[in-house]
DNA sequence: AAGAACTACTGGTCTTACCACTTGACGTCT
DNA sequence: AGACGTCAAGTGGTAAGACCAGTAGTTCTT
């Protein structure tokens, strides 16, 4: 007996939402107006402080426009979202969308060498001690799963080591696109969070503050796993 | 005269602009409880409908975490934040943030040459011909301002070209932190945008669907300012 | 000492009313 | 005919107050 627990939408998540799928799905196009505040209320029977606080999220995810007096416009979200719509993208309607988990895939594929890159050259021994240690959490267990989170708190450190706030918040992006799709990822990381040795050459890079290595190291690390992954994304949308 | 819109920050907006100055700042440190709604209403003098929204979206930014029964949590907005975080990171109280500004050129410096890269390999001749139109817009101003903005949208077709949605929302992002700045990089930035050549050459790689090339020649546009900037930064972090 | 019930918070939601802004239609001057 | 006010309708912005629904800590009971 496999328990979760239960999801608890409050109104304005529910609102945002269907809101966020409309738009997603189509049937709210860009540069179309939002039916008003009243409208929407009425017409999801809910009351209109909770369709507005829905709103001013959408809003402040860039994905509309709200004047005043005026009706509130729908944006093109390709092109004002930011990575926090990521894990929306990545499996609408619980489908896995191939193009976007093979953009996820390049993304992380090129952002990790050179944030290694960067923690070779700024993170020093604390870094380097630091992902010792969680390679040694990493050595105590099989289960794939765990060693996935473990693997993204090695990760961690190195963002932190690199000290570039853009890489960092790139990488905080990616994750929460990548952790609701961890267990279902199980099997074919597994070959990439298993190679400790990887981690520790890595590591042993930024010790030495060698940041080709470095780079060198993480490409290794990440490449394996990337290709199996891309190339199995090639296949199924072959057969399509 | 250089009149400017007048600035109508709703109430909502005010509210949320000063929680986040207190978080940035300091004074609400991550792991701490946030005021209660009414708390903050009484207190800021406003509305709970008002801070309500707020705080509504600053849990969408992922910056507090709320729980209905108990009292809302500051997140560390460094470990949380998405790129839509960043111009206010970049430019704290109007002041620029030089380790912020120097993590912007890195970002922009790497993923730049990835995405022509891309753009060479699935943009086609499409890509290539608006690229052309946006150089011959180019061509016809001097104004560094206006340079910039249509370096803007030729960045935003290559974007389209590369087709890579991560990649697309980390150029949103970055170009969020970009544009308040615009007018005070006009000068730095005049060399880059208005350096034609660079922009033609990009754009044939693309059409010859080179993708080495186009890579080098992004490199090659970008570096020039990049590697500018970064040496001032370095001198005036220098001064301190 | 362990458990259950209670209490005092917290956020969640709704209703109603009114303010402020934008737009476009209409009328009025020139 | 054109330019300029005026006004009405619709939109978002804000407030106040009431009540529902969780959570956590305290107190009472056993």
């Amino acid at each position: 007996m496999a328990l979760r627990p239960v999801s608890r939408r409050s109104v304005p998540d529910e609102v945002f939402e269907q809101l966020l799928g409309e738009m997603v799905g189509g049937a709210l196009a860009a540069d179309e107006p939002l039916p008003s505040e009243r409208r929407l209320a009425e017409v999801l029977g809910v009351s209109r402080p909770a369709v507005r606080e829905a709103i001013q999220r959408m809003a402040q995810a860039g994905l509309v426009d709200v004047r005043h007096g005026d009706a509130t416009m729908v944006r093109d979200f390709r092109r004002r979202a930011g990575l926090d719509l990521l894990p929306r993208l990545l499996l609408p309607g619980g489908q896995l969308d191939l193009a976007v988990a093979r953009s996820v895939l390049e993304a992380r594929l090129h952002i990790g060498p050179k944030i290694a890159e960067l923690a070779a050259q700024r993170g020093g021994r604390d870094t380097a001690a630091a992902l010792d240690d969680t390679v040694k959490a990493m050595a105590g267990t099989e289960d794939p799963i765990v060693l996935q989170h473990r693997a993204l708190d090695y990760w961690d450190l190195v963002v932190d080591g690199a000290d570039s706030i853009v890489f960092r918040m790139m990488f905080n992006g990616l994750r929460l696109a990548y952790q609701p799709a961890i267990e279902a990822l199980a099997t074919v990381m597994a070959p990439e969070v298993g190679n400790l040795e990887a981690y520790r050459t890595l590591a042993n890079a930024i010790r030495a503050a060698d940041s080709p290595a470095a780079r060198d190291a993480a490409e290794e690390l990440l490449r394996p796993a990337t290709a199996q992954m891309l190339a199995a994304i090639d296949m199924l949308q072959e057969d399509r």
